[in-house]
RNA sequence: GGGCAAUUAGCUCAGUUGGAUAGAGCGUUGGCCUCCGGAGCCAAAGGCCGCAGGUUCGAAUCCUGCAUUGCCCA
């Protein structure tokens, strides 16, 4: 990150003089072959139509410009290939970014590039139907990192959890309660249709039954189900959290779907929208205009039964996200409602914003596997392995990285025996080691009573190997990776990012002693690099809601 | 029948808004413990980036068609 500041200061008067500016097109990175320098730029290709001339003769007439700078960091400036303008910094240059991780410790990465944007992230909002499983860990620890890191790059972001506890699914899981609890008491009833069947739901009536006696029974059938329902809601709702917690996830708010019907806010939307003329009534319904913004077909917000849909009550709640004044809605759902986007963002329109203001992160079912052997998950018919289940058995450091280690978009397969193992078919081990191996270099230094004040850079000089330099650089690189990681909504840029520099360090550990590096002052510098690298390891990790052991 | 997504090494996956000779881990084969944590390191083999066209200085990446898989809707 300091290195593409660096540089482009260095090329700005002369972008200026021809009144030309970076666009969208215009990268400053790390190029993949390491002989092309530290940094090349195809800032020629993009700059060659406007200024009318060919890209190397640009890049040629900006190789002198900066030659004549005389800049002692600039080690190496060069035009190369069809347009490309390498570079390469002075090892001194990258030596004094250890003290800038140093200095910044877990505050170094942050940026406030974010300009202090309000965003939310809704996520996991599971119907309180069932415990929460694997797959709802998945999209857990996705918003939860992705709100970190969004924080972290200086935006302002709240997460939510909105509780679909209207509607027919939640009556379906009161009939369910009620009707074991009825079997407890021997009586014969026929179980819902679609109706609940894991064993929570027995324990669930057991508890009724304890509590409450066999008095609903007795109750008019109405008031019976309501009691079930409730009481079957709080337990699970409270499991949901506890099993939330122990992922590392915390949402501020917890949104209600009845409460927005009760305080007649959907009803509000719904006559707004007809206002607008962006409702209209038909064949006894009342219909979503959506096809104006671009969705396949209208959509029925209010059935000819009087029943509202779930949409009308999601597009209320939008209202009430947008009306909280976020400049950015997220909202992290499972892949099988994609066909809900179109209307979503549709819905985002009619409340008078851009489409863009709200992102739909779609994340794909998970496949859950023991040893290769596929386990069946449906909530309804009781057949899963819950998050907590899981946790339990591979912990929460290792799924929480696997889930963050892939995009969100493309299918996981989740195998137990692999989670568990302690290799790199589990690679979070391989990074929280290299974390843990550095502490314990830091441990036998203090022991032997080293001294770790802030390095001086004549010090710091000394690191000027190939294997120093290649890990300096890779530090550097952190900040670049949060913007990406930020910008496009994917932590796994992060995890991928974490896994090359725990590999470098790997390989530095491997060659290069620290401790019995010779010199007093050798040591000193390659205790630097590593704290350096410990530090950034670190904030990537927590981050990623990962702990960084010091032992392990 | 329409729509969305995916397809990259034997396996699991990266590849940032199009950049120079496509990467990682696992697995396979062969090496490294007189030295700070071997949960590690080094090396080798392994590719028609699903197929066919197109766009341009330049395509795994963008466009079109087709194939296969998954999901959604009727």
């Amino acid at each position: 990150m300091r290195a593409q500041t660096y540089l482009r200061e260095l090329l700005k008067p002369f972008l200026d003089e021809h009144g030309l500016q970076w666009t969208a097109g215009t990268t400053l990175e790390p190029p993949r072959d390491k002989r092309f320098g530290d940094l090349a730029t195809n800032m020629a290709f993009t700059l060659a139509k406007t200024a009318g001339k060919n890209p190397r003769q640009i890049c040629q007439d900006m190789e002198q410009r900066l030659k004549l700078l005389g800049d002692p960091q600039l080690a190496m400036v060069e035009t190369a290939g069809p347009g490309f303008l390498n570079f390469t910094l002075a090892p001194a240059f990258w030596q004094e970014g250890i003290l800038a991780i140093l200095e910044q410790g877990d505050l170094y990465g942050q940026s406030d590039l974010g300009g202090g944007r309000r965003v939310q992230v809704e996520f996991v909002s599971a119907n309180p139907t069932g415990p929460l499983h694997i797959g709802h860990g998945r999209g857990a620890a996705l918003g939860d990192s992705l709100a970190r890191i969004l924080r972290f790059m200086g935006h302002r972001v709240a997460t939510e959890y909105y509780l679909n506890d209207a509607g027919r699914q939640m009556r379906l899981l009161g009939a369910s309660v009620l009707a074991r609890y009825q079997e407890l008491l021997g009586h014969d009833v026929v179980f819902p249709e679609d109706g609940y069947k894991g064993d929570y739901i027995r324990e669930l009536a057991q508890e009724l039954l304890d509590r409450d006696g066999e008095r609903l029974a007795d109750l008019p059938e109405q008031e019976a189900l309501d009691r079930a329902r409730e009481h079957a809601m709080d337990r699970i709702l409270a499991g949901i959290r506890q099993d939330l917690l122990d992922f590392r996830v915390e949402h501020q708010v917890w949104f209600s779907e009845s409460g927005l019907i009760r305080d007649g806010a959907v009803e509000r939307t719904l006559e707004q929208l007809r206002m607008d003329g962006l409702a209209y009534e038909q064949d006894g319904a009342l219909w979503f205009a959506s096809t104006r913004y671009g969705d396949d077909k209208d959509r029925v917000l209010r059935k000819s039964d009087g029943s509202l849909t779930y949409l009308a009550s999601d597009i209320a709640y939008h209202a009430d996200k947008f009306a909280r004044g976020f400049d950015l809605v997220v909202d992290i759902w499972g892949a099988d409602h994609h066909g809900y986007v179109g209307r979503m963002k549709a819905a985002a329109q009619a409340l008078g914003r851009v489409p863009e203001d709200l992102q739909v992160i779609l994340v794909q079912l998970v496949n859950l596997l023991r040893a290769g052997e596929q386990i069946a998950m449906s909530t309804r018919a009781g057949e899963f392995e819950t998050l907590a289940d899981v946790c339990a058995e591979v912990g929460t450091d290792a799924a929480r990285f696997i889930f963050l280690s892939r995009k969100s978009d493309s299918h996981l397969d989740f195998d137990l025996e692999l989670v568990k193992r302690q290799t790199m078919d589990n690679p979070v081990y391989y990074v929280q080691y290299a974390h843990a191996r550095i502490h314990s270099l830091l441990a036998k230094a203090a022991e032997a009573g080293v001294d770790l004040l802030q390095p001086k850079p004549e010090i710091l000089a000394l690191l000027d190997g190939e294997a120093d330099l290649e890990l300096l650089k890779t530090l550097d690189q952190f900040g670049n990776v949060l913007v990406s990681a930020s910008a496009t909504l994917s932590p796994h840029h992060l995890s991928h990012y974490l896994l090359d520099l725990a590999g470098k360090l790997h390989r530095y550990y491997a060659t290069h002693p620290v401790l019995a590096a010779g010199s007093q002052e050798l040591v000193q510098a390659r205790l630097a690099l590593c704290r350096a690298v410990a530090q950034v390891l670190r904030n990537g990790l927590d981050l990623l809601g990962v702990a960084a052991p010091q032992k392990m």
